[in-house]
DNA sequence: GAGTGGTCTAGACCACTTC
DNA sequence: AAGTGGTCTAGACCACTCT
């Protein structure tokens, strides 16, 4: 089987195109009628390997907008550098955050389970979003003890909630799990990330726990995947 | 936007009976034909259905042979636990190693800066095949210094690296550098995970230091997305 | 309002697996 | 040999974005 199929040479032409520079991160790639012609296929052939380029991480759909080509994967370092701001700056990126959401809700079983108190005690919860150069990247979902930071919800959440915690509660990360599934994204995060219900993301789910071992929040962090690498050591 | 199209009915659908367990771990799903009759679709449409459900794990495609619900992912500690057999055999599975190919390669530029050897450099290549209950869901090219570990293409690698490191040449790791791609397969690494091109996969990066902080080998694993829950820890 | 993407249909042909 | 999956075509209609 060394037969190249119509969606793999389109795939190959444009990784090709997307390599050499001649289409530059940001950019929005014609529509898809013209490039299917261009290309002398059909639509869902057309569709089929733009999906290929965009699972590589090299472009990305925005809802009903059109496809876009990717900026560099920004390094990820979640086990020893939660600040979200400073990484994307470090990178040479344009951060922003956006709360979306905040409440105050009766822990589920699973969320009780998780932060280690009562089923129904009530934590805070957020929602919000993370920006790389105006493009919403990640929505994460927070989850948080209320008797570790009591008046977490009065504060401005569209900074570092790291920053937050060691300002106003003295309160420093200790121990943080992590575990890492490659999954899609469901409708109301897709919305979110303007993008469609489907499209393959990161999920990244961290228990941080302070100092003395007690679990300050549980975060629920859905990332487009082509926006992050995800590094860590582990070893002597 | 509140309306389900078919693919998210077939989605939601599939799911549920996976959930509930009408369909258990190994099946074989029907054929598509058969499917999209019930579903009273196109076959197009049945398979964008179904591709939902693989993006979030719970079936996947072998190439040519159909549709199978995946098995629970494997918790994966790759800083902690770089030992397949003992992760798996823990995990209830059954686990196998196979070995596609060992040779002696020169370093190219890119091999030599991670190995931190001169370009062309001799070095160990290996290919290997992981199973889990006889399906292939990971296939790994190794690297490795030809000085720290001589001999080692004589032995048999069928097993455990780690194992054959410690017990042959008394070499241990100490440090281990990780970087995780979400991406997708090429034609030859999906040719051997009997899947198809462009499947969407996990790319492990693993640089393995001895304790005496000397490079031992670079292992690029491509696997599954299904077949695994990558955890880590941080911080204190 | 024009153009575009999201979704879907109803076929087709071939190569491969399975029986 | 039959059935199945892999691939592809040539349309269609709608809802949304863009200008």
């Amino acid at each position: 089987m060394s037969v190249v199929g119509q969606g793999q040479r389109i795939f190959l032409d444009l990784t090709q195109q997307l390599r050499s520079g001649e289409l530059k991160p940001g950019d929005k790639l014609p529509s898809e009628r013209f490039l299917a012609e261009s290309y002398h296929v059909s639509r869902a052939t057309l569709r089929d390997g733009l999906q290929r380029v965009a699972d590589q991480g090299l472009i990305y759909r925005a809802n009903r907008r059109g496809w876009f080509v990717a900026p560099p994967r920004v390094r990820y370092q979640p086990a020893i550098e939660p600040n979200f701001h400073q990484m994307v700056s470090a990178a040479g990126g344009r951060p922003k955050t956006q709360t979306l959401e905040k409440r105050i809700v009766p822990a589920t079983a699973t969320i009780a389970a998780m932060l280690d108190v009562d089923e129904n005690t009530l934590v805070f919860y957020l929602r919000r979003l993370r920006y790389i150069d105006d493009r919403a990247v990640c929505c994460a979902e927070s989850y948080v003890r209320a008797d570790q930071v009591p008046g977490l919800l009065d504060c401005n959440t569209d900074g570092s909630m790291t920053e937050i915690y060691q300002q106003q509660f003295n309160k420093t990360y200790g121990k943080i799990d992590i575990q890492l599934y490659p999954t899609a994204l469901n409708q109301q995060i897709a919305e979110a990330l303007l993008t469609v219900e489907g499209a393959s993301a990161l999920l990244i789910k961290r228990l941080n726990k302070g100092l003395d071992g007690q679990v300050i929040d549980y975060e629920l962090e859905w990332w487009c995947h082509d926006a992050i690498t995800v590094c860590f050591s582990g070893g002597v």
